[in-house]
DNA sequence: GACGCACTTGACGTCGACGTAAACGTAAAG
DNA sequence: CTTTACGTTTACGTCGACGTCAAGTGCGTC
């Protein structure tokens, strides 16, 4: 007999990935996972799980739920012919590119947030020593980070 | 006389960062920007041209306005006093924390992605070579990427 | 002085991502 | 048998970030 895989409930993944039912349940309408019925009630399985971390970290990056549902969903398709598995390459190498636009404005903000830092850490070191801060353009955000 | 800085219009700076005439207003109901008037018609300083930039950057890192407004506006507050200078240092280790976290999710999603490629890549030179394509596990997207 | 062009201010519409309230089912606990 | 806990569907509400008219202004030109 096959080994009983654990399943959760709403409440449960809800709980665990601090989302509300009502979150989980419109995931469920935009395909985004798709949990079991015991009766009515649904039944998440590990699966479910896998993919509610990704859809939740597509969400901390700022994915629409669209796009998200079609990343996910690259990693289930079965790849069946070369003309799928040359698509989906297609589609890695678009996200690939996505991402590390990403990441090279996340790169850029924390550079400037390293520079403003460091400006204010003199700008405290002449403080206390009593002299007068220099005031800085105003006009001109130097470098600046977001 | 005083140098004439460059200034531009509306349509100017919209054609520039590719978006609408409504969004910069947009942006200046809310304060991110404020360009100056010349009669009832806007006009943007080199100044309205750098935070604009990083309010953009801000958007494709998926801030909402309201949080990039008190970002951008850290470059422009004049830090008088230590106090300033302190908290001011403590929104720069916040947001540096916020956006490492970000560059981890980004990292871990481009690990899993090249890990999605190179099964890919393999799946494909199996297929060339005629033999079948090993039908990988269905419920467990063994490692997946957003 | 009428025309076009670029610009303005409302103000209502839309779309995504849920929030929230209403009304109901089921099953164990008091 | 009712209460409590947990779950369900349906459906309207909200909030952010704009889109999209409508109606008007100022200005150089034909």
């Amino acid at each position: 007999m096959t080994t009983r895989e654990r399943t959760w409930s709403i409440a449960e993944l809800a709980a665990e990935f601090e989302v509300t039912h009502r979150t989980l349940r419109h995931y469920e309408e935009l395909g985004l996972i798709a949990p079991e019925r015991r009766g009515t009630t649904r039944v998440f399985s590990k699966r479910d799980r896998t993919r509610l971390a990704l859809i939740l970290r597509g969400r901390r990056l700022g994915f629409p739920l669209e796009e998200i549902r079609r990343i996910v969903d690259m990693y289930d398709d079965q790849p069946g012919r070369v003309g799928q598995l040359r698509y989906l390459l297609g589609q890695i190498s678009d996200r690939r590119a996505d991402l590390e636009a990403r990441r090279r404005d996340i790169e850029d903000s924390l550079a400037e947030l390293a520079e403003l830092e460091r400006r204010c850490e003199t700008d405290l070191a002449t403080l206390r020593g009593n002299r007068a801060v220099p005031a800085r353009s105003q006009d001109t955000p130097s470098r600046t980070s977001v």
